[in-house]
RNA sequence: GUGGGUGUAGCUCAGCUGGUUAGAGCGCCGGAUUGUGGUUCCGGAGGUCGCGGGUUCGACCCCCGUCACUCACCCCA
């Protein structure tokens, strides 16, 4: 049997009201929030991820889909959407108008990855994006926007964390002070952050093993060493929380994964889902756009893993949809009517439908009955010749005949 | 890339320490006379027991390999 790629999921029939009602929530929550939605191709020439999100990150080193065109050009499957989006600001040029600075997105991403509970290899993500703006009060409405869209959809127990990281030299002073800690002890730390130790030290803070969290509860830290703007940045953005009431803890051992982030960062996580606990993550990402050869331009956004969200979603997203008229038809005259009737109620907007192979009243009652219909459309050879049908309230079976020219007029306001 | 778990009907699962025709529930299809569904009753279809090899008189069951799914590590949304 062929089978989808592994790591690939159908989203099926049943869980598509869900999907669309996420969607739903994140189109307008963003639009009230005043971002606007682009739509970016899902690849892109290798380069720009790479140059982006940093050649020595997992996401870069193997877990990115690429390939060849025919001209030889090397081309990659977005593995996230930041670097896409800002490339189109600059090609566009975006900044130019004050209506296109706060930008969201909502799509497919692509990374090779070892598929897991809450972790796919084509995974959907929900984006924003706000350019330009330094004040620490964007990263604020960025972080309420993503707190709200997680509890409009009814979402709990979820935490806020937040941290700073500094600007590239805030982190190279600190980075210099936490390896000159580590240094004596580092035979004391696993082997994966023994080699942290000189590819990646931030790394190590958010190490999982258990002797690694104890050392690095003594490590110095972070926002002990940032420059007094970022600092008061960063103290700003805290007050800008607390004033919407809206609750954070404060993560120190919280660095991103991406080469990008600078200053804030955040992430909000569940209790409920297992080893990939994020559901949405994200941070300022100052320098990125001057790494691309734009102008230097602050950012913030963050992404929201989908996927991970219709996790934590109740099953039985149930939305309600407008009624099913089934149009039964049977016998040499009374099957064509009904099918043209068919086609006149969905001229008229409603939602309808029949069962061409049903040839008695009990089997098309049946069929609309399995259909999930609200009320049937009788149609046999004696209503058709007296220009009628029987209007079948499938509940309560209360019928009445109703003149062929009116029915749809009729039903309309069921 | 590394490690653990699982693989029997469309779905959820049963199948005793290896023993011959592999079962159940749900679902699906059909029937219970003449133009009225859901409930009930009756009947039916549907399985290379993931795949390949081995041990054995005999394998769904044991062994090896392989693939798939899954969870975890790594990393990330």
């Amino acid at each position: 049997m062929l089978r989808s790629v592994k790591g690939l999921k159908d989203i099926l029939p049943q869980q598509t009201p869900q999907w669309q009602h996420i969607e739903t929530v994140a189109r307008t929550l963003a639009t009230q929030y005043g971002f606007s939605e682009i739509r970016i191709p899902i690849f892109e020439f290798t380069e720009l991820y790479a140059r982006s999100i940093g050649g020595t990150t997992d996401i870069v080193e193997k877990e990115m889909y690429t390939f060849l065109d025919r001209d030889g050009s090397s081309l990659t499957l977005r593995p996230e959407g930041t670097a896409g989006v800002v490339r189109a600001v600059l090609e566009h040029k975006l900044l130019d108008s004050p209506t296109t600075r706060k930008l969201f997105y909502l799509g497919p991403m692509f990374r090779h990855e070892r598929p897991q509970a809450g972790r796919y290899r084509q995974f959907h993500q929900f984006g924003v994006e706000a350019l330009g703006i330094d004040h620490p009060l964007i990263d604020v409405e960025v972080m309420a926007l993503l707190c709200q869209f997680f509890s409009s959809l009814g979402l709990e127990d979820l935490t806020l964390h937040i941290n700073s990281i500094g600007t590239l030299n805030d982190r190279e002073v600190y980075i210099h002070k936490l390896k000159e800690f580590l240094s004596p002890i580092l035979k004391t730390l696993c082997g994966n952050c023994q080699r942290r130790h000189s590819t990646n030290p931030l790394r190590i803070l958010d190490c999982k093993v258990p002797v690694c969290q104890e050392t690095t509860q003594q490590t110095p830290i972070l926002i002990d060493y940032l420059s007094d703007n970022s600092r008061t940045h960063f103290q700003a953005v805290l007050d800008g929380l607390s004033a919407l009431d809206i609750a954070y803890t404060i993560n120190h051992r919280l660095v991103r994964g991406l080469d990008y982030y600078s200053r804030t960062t955040f992430e909000i996580t569940s209790p409920h889902l297992g080893a990939q606990s994020t559901i949405g993550a994200g941070g300022r990402y100052d320098s990125l756009f001057q790494v691309l050869h734009g102008p230097s331009t602050p950012a913030i956004g963050f992404a929201v893993g989908l996927e991970r969200v219709t996790l934590l979603l109740a099953e039985d997203q149930t939305t309600k949809k407008s009624p099913l008229f089934f149009v039964a038809g049977f016998g040499d005259t009374g099957k064509p009517k009904a099918f043209t009737l068919l086609y006149k109620i969905r001229q008229a907007g409603m939602r309808a439908d029949t069962d061409h192979k049903g040839n008695t009243l009990k089997a098309l009652l049946r069929s609309a009955d399995k259909l999930g219909a609200d009320y049937s459309i009788i149609v046999g050879d004696n209503e058709a010749d007296s220009n009628t049908a029987i209007l079948r309230n499938m509940q309560t079976k209360v019928q009445e005949i109703v003149n062929l020219e009116e029915i749809t007029q009729r039903i309309q306001k069921k």
